[in-house]
DNA sequence: TCAATACTGTACCGATCGGTACAAATTAAA
DNA sequence: TTTAATTTGTACCGATCGGTACAGTATTGA
């Protein structure tokens, strides 16, 4: 064990705290004060934990990634279901998080993009989102090669077209979630959009 | 002729330049010294002019919608072309715009919604953006009972729903920009995202 | 018991935030 | 030529911004 005064908060939970915060008013909307209330602790504490708002935003873009982002694409793995059934499982998972009462309206990732470009968002955090992104498309990419190779679609579109497709189906719902979209709306919207497939 | 010292100024241009510095960077991550710096005024004269920072944003949205955001339409309205052709058309038109590179990334309507929500929106801009997309929709979901109506589309969807899939892709397009996509990218997602008509 | 170590709370830092008071400057009407 | 009206630039307002110095308080190991 350590020396020295124990800390008071437990350090994954106040990280998840302020993921929230950030997620409701993005990065420019989101002030200190508005952290340390959420998370319960002072400015100092903060700071010696996770360094500063940039950092403490690049740890949140982590935890939403593992917490909230990677769970979704778990359906589209299913191997006993048809490729339209699990892409619209997929983005149904996706369309039940943006929704969600008990969490912040919308997509976190489809946020911090939309603040891509804006003079307020340091140079590495700009990298943390475009990196999430990048990964998230490539992933999709490697997919549809996969059931393009096991037959399992045909298209005149590449697997690179349809996983951007997907991206900005994504992107797009979060909004309409920000907009105030209902979930049951959203499914809807989800099964006309997966006629292609 | 009013007496008094003329504005050294054009309203309506400086108006445009405030207009591209909320669409770069949200309403949020905009100052008054952006905006004045933008507009090549100072402060009195932006506060005599335009009310306050929420006046001038709610202006800015209007002017947006006259001169970006109503043009589109046309395109659904060309009644030598077929459904699907005058909808590839509209969302082609979208997609040069929000990727044009003499204008800012993505689409202004598209960044305010993603700050609905933010505690950092006055309640009146809020209504604004609101209202925006309010009429977007009535005015898609009108245009798709018409051509319903006339025979042109058959679908289990019904012409809300239809309404709410191309806002979202409008949406989910302008985010995409904002991420860095190219107009051939954003064509070929089209291309992929009106298979259904 | 006593250093050494680590966290907490208060109180502050300079900079910037949105917004304005006020005087100088410019204009049209009287 | 004066008067009234209007805009301009400067200089400021209190509040909040992100960030930190520092003293006090726990806690462990010696």
């Amino acid at each position: 064990m350590k020396a020295g005064r124990h800390r008071s908060f437990d350090k994954d939970t106040a990280l998840e705290q302020a993921m929230h915060v950030f997620w409701a008013n993005g990065y420019a909307g989101t002030s200190l004060s508005d952290l340390t209330e959420a998370m319960g602790i002072n400015k100092p504490s903060l700071y010696s934990a996770f360094g500063n708002k940039e950092q403490l935003y690049k740890s949140a873009l982590s935890k939403y990634v593992k917490i909230h982002g990677s769970i979704h694409a778990t359906h589209l793995h299913a191997v006993d279901k048809c490729l339209k059934k699990r892409i619209q499982n997929y983005l149904t998972s996706i369309a039940a998080m943006i929704t969600d009462a008990t969490l912040p309206n919308g997509c976190l990732i489809c946020l911090s993009t939309s603040e891509v470009g804006s003079s307020c968002i340091p140079t590495d955090a700009l990298q943390s989102i475009l990196q999430i992104n990048t990964v998230t498309k490539s992933s999709l990419t490697e997919f549809f090669n996969n059931e393009i190779s096991a037959g399992k679609l045909a298209s005149e579109s590449s697997a690179e077209v349809i996983a951007d497709y997907l991206i900005s189906l994504q992107f797009g719902l979060a909004v309409m979630a920000k907009n105030g979209a209902k979930f049951t709306e959203l499914k809807e919207v989800i099964k006309f959009s997966i006629q292609q497939f």
